[in-house]
DNA sequence: ATACTAAATTGTAATAATAACAAAAAAGAA
DNA sequence: TTCTTTTTTGTTATTATTACAATTTAGTAT
């Protein structure tokens, strides 16, 4: 059940506890790119001895061991993702939803841009998604 | 003095205002990206009346005029541009710096992404800017 | 120039995300 | 099993931003 995230987290050298499994748990099953709110919140149901400070620590260590990474892509609070190769995303103005944008970007590999060394790649789009956009249609044909 | 400002307001019927005035003065002035406190404690120096949330009301409306932009990249709070073009942004962890990066981006003009509808674009890089990397040279070189 | 009205500014109070901290608990090594 | 260090927990503090109501002001009409 949890062997998967036992050997992310032996990997790094971190201590096996139940909050990080269990976050970790959380994300991999959840790509939907949570803040920390909707992580804890969700796990609280079933672990209600959890802390919110936990899961904000959790996800800082993971996060300096590469394990996820984090989005500002809100603007008001970050966002966590396993998946931590680098891709894009786009953030709907309407419904909030965030996507992964999949598509080849020649500067994302670059670990140099205008002499300053690169650590981390962002990119956001931002706008109206799909689905909001078929609902406005919809709406604006039938009434 | 203030005409290039009133000009733009003018131009998107957006009332002339002192505080609006100053805020597009300061940051047409400094293109380091600042924050609302940085705008705010500069200006209400020579402008002790102006108000906080006026700062932030300023950049609001100057954002849906699209005469600034702002920038998620810190992670914790907005920081503010008036060059609306589209360029990417880096940001120091070292020293917090927000720097322009001026490259050629092939998805940075594309109104359509996935099938989702593009309003904006955010490109950011985060690592040690050149300078850091000088400093941190210099100190292991010399003792 | 004056009066009017909608919009902007101001100051304060509320909210929300995150960080700081100390005590209790738990992980992993000995 | 014992010990030590790290993690977790709960609480409090901080910071950025928003909400709101009263006052002021910009721009227009008179
Ligand atoms: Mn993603
Ligand atoms: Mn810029
Ligand atoms: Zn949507
Ligand atoms: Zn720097």
């Amino acid at each position: 059940m949890y062997e998967k995230y036992v050997k992310i987290l032996k990997d790094h050298t971190l201590k096996i506890t139940s909050p990080r499994l269990e976050v970790l748990k959380y994300l991999d099953e959840h790509h939907t790119h949570p803040n920390v709110e909707e992580i804890y919140s969700s796990l609280k149901k079933t672990h209600p001895s959890l802390s919110r400070t936990t899961v904000y620590n959790s996800l800082e260590i993971l996060k300096k061991n590469r394990i996820v990474q984090s989005l500002a892509i809100s603007g008001s609070e970050l966002r966590y993702d396993i998946d931590e190769r680098l891709h894009h995303h786009f953030i709907c103005n309407r419904c909030g939803a965030i996507l992964d944008i999949s598509i080849a970007c020649p500067n994302m590999d670059k670990t140099l841009q205008g002499g300053h060394r690169v650590e981390e790649v962002q990119g956001y789009f931002k706008g109206i998604c799909k689905k909001c956009q078929t609902k406005e249609k919809g709406r604006s044909n039938n009434g």
